[in-house]
DNA sequence: TTTTAGAACTGGTTATAACCAATTGACAAA
DNA sequence: TTTGTCAATTGGTTATAACCAGTTCTAAAA
């Protein structure tokens, strides 16, 4: 095998180069991983094609090596990189990473004959609040759009959901009507990785009559971020269903 | 809430500090890394408590923070620590569990470092029930296992187990120990893929006293199907988890 | 008393520098 | 030609040091 194919030269990286200064608030090593993945999506940098060495990479982004090892160690965290002690690091060529797709059970049900719908009830903008700063990495002040609604099926409620979107994803806040994806996904910026988080609370009053159950019965919320083929969190939302009317399925494998 | 109760002196962590040094071949921030889930394990570090900073560890270890920094993210990554910035590194209430891989209770806990144990409740060997046969596909009158048996983490219950196997997928009902995917294993039907389904509950008295919580608490169902390499639905479980410590994470892709 | 400024924490980022460890490839010896 | 050795190259670990950025608490000001 060709692994040891590292003829690509950091030229070809470089581009992005200009990108990596203070200007930006940004930290260096995030914009350093940005255009690698830059580099990456197109075509620069192919599968199975080696970076070129930490060191050098460092000397032509102008940052330290500490830099560039932290922002190569975030995208083989992702599965994006793979590293090879005393060879290289590499493009991964199989992405091949355990994506579930992770369906709603009802919602499926839903797509198989239910009438799906939506009721909003609030759609503002603002700019992201203390606790969406850690999970949307974003600066504080970014300005975001917040939707709130409760999904139904056939006129019965199943889900209220949350969601915070960065405004710079959108054109405006008018742009969704009934789908938040097809809204995103006309600007390019359709979320193609998440992860969830699934747990399990009791329905408070407010949110028992949305749901049109009682106070007091389980329920559960799906915590949800969102990232853009640039790997940028975009979305954020937390949904809250009817414990008795939603499932979660999934398939899994054994990791490798 | 006392989330700046960072009382847990030094010391308490300090006793493992005799094993950090050039002695071991492994690398000093993994060492470290093992002081502090000792620490958990042992309740030096209970679940919200505060480690100390990482300059005084760093001073107390005797090691550099970079090695400190580099020991608490091998544990964020894990689930076992959340850093806050400007407040402290706090040792996770909940357990997360990926919802997309196929681990087993006994390799989750160790890899948390706590001490997985459990208590056997019941141990049958019968036929399929109706119910099973849709599940399983499994012809009706086909022999089976039963167990049912609690989960522990660190002797506190964390899960109520059912299962279901294949009678022919074990030599027999005994086989059985510690590890029930061990035993599987042996014989080469270790599941290697299987549809889950998350489902939100409220305990009822026999389980809430089992897992240790209150009778109204929510809970959450986790109902499994494993397949083996070939294929054939071997294993069919339901397990109830306490709401308030468990988490499940899940890394998806989206869906058309 | 309440409010506010700011000191004194906390973790987060980055630079410089050295050495360790796995891999590779060139070159000499068989 | 084949084999073995060794130097060069790669990523991996660690130390030292400085500064940035949130959080918390205290003490001064209102």
């Amino acid at each position: 095998m060709n692994i040891k194919e590292k003829d690509i030269p950091v030229k070809r990286i470089s581009p992005a180069f200009s990108k990596v200064d203070s200007e930006h608030q940004q930290p260096l090593y995030r914009q350093v991983q940005e255009a690698i993945r830059e580099a990456i999506v197109d075509r620069s940098l192919r599968p199975d094609d080696a970076l070129p060495a930490e060191r050098e990479l460092s000397s032509a982004f102008g940052v330290s090596r500490i830099t560039i090892r932290k922002a190569i160690e975030g995208l083989v965290n992702e599965g994006v990189l793979d590293t090879h002690h005393g060879s290289g690091t590499f493009v991964r060529t199989k992405v091949e990473k355990n994506f579930a797709q992770l369906t709603s059970f009802s919602e499926e049900m839903a797509a198989r004959g239910m009438v799906p719908s939506s009721t909003w009830l609030n759609r503002t903008s603002g700019s992201v609040r203390p606790e969406e700063v850690l999970t949307l990495r974003a600066s504080p002040g970014t300005a975001v759009y917040r939707f709130s609604r409760i999904r139904l099926a056939d006129d019965s409620p199943m889900s209220i959901e949350y969601v915070t979107i960065l405004a710079n994803c959108l054109p405006s806040i008018e742009a969704v009507d009934h789908s938040l994806y097809e809204a995103l996904y006309k600007t390019g910026n359709r979320p193609v990785r998440a992860l969830q988080r699934l747990s399990a609370l009791i329905l408070n009053e407010e949110k028992a009559n949305l749901l049109g159950a009682s106070v007091g019965d389980a329920g559960l919320l799906a915590e949800r971020i969102g990232f853009n083929k640039s790997g940028v969190a975009i979305e954020f939302s937390q949904s809250f269903y009817r414990g008795d009317t939603y499932d979660f399925v999934a398939e899994l494998s054994i990791s490798e």
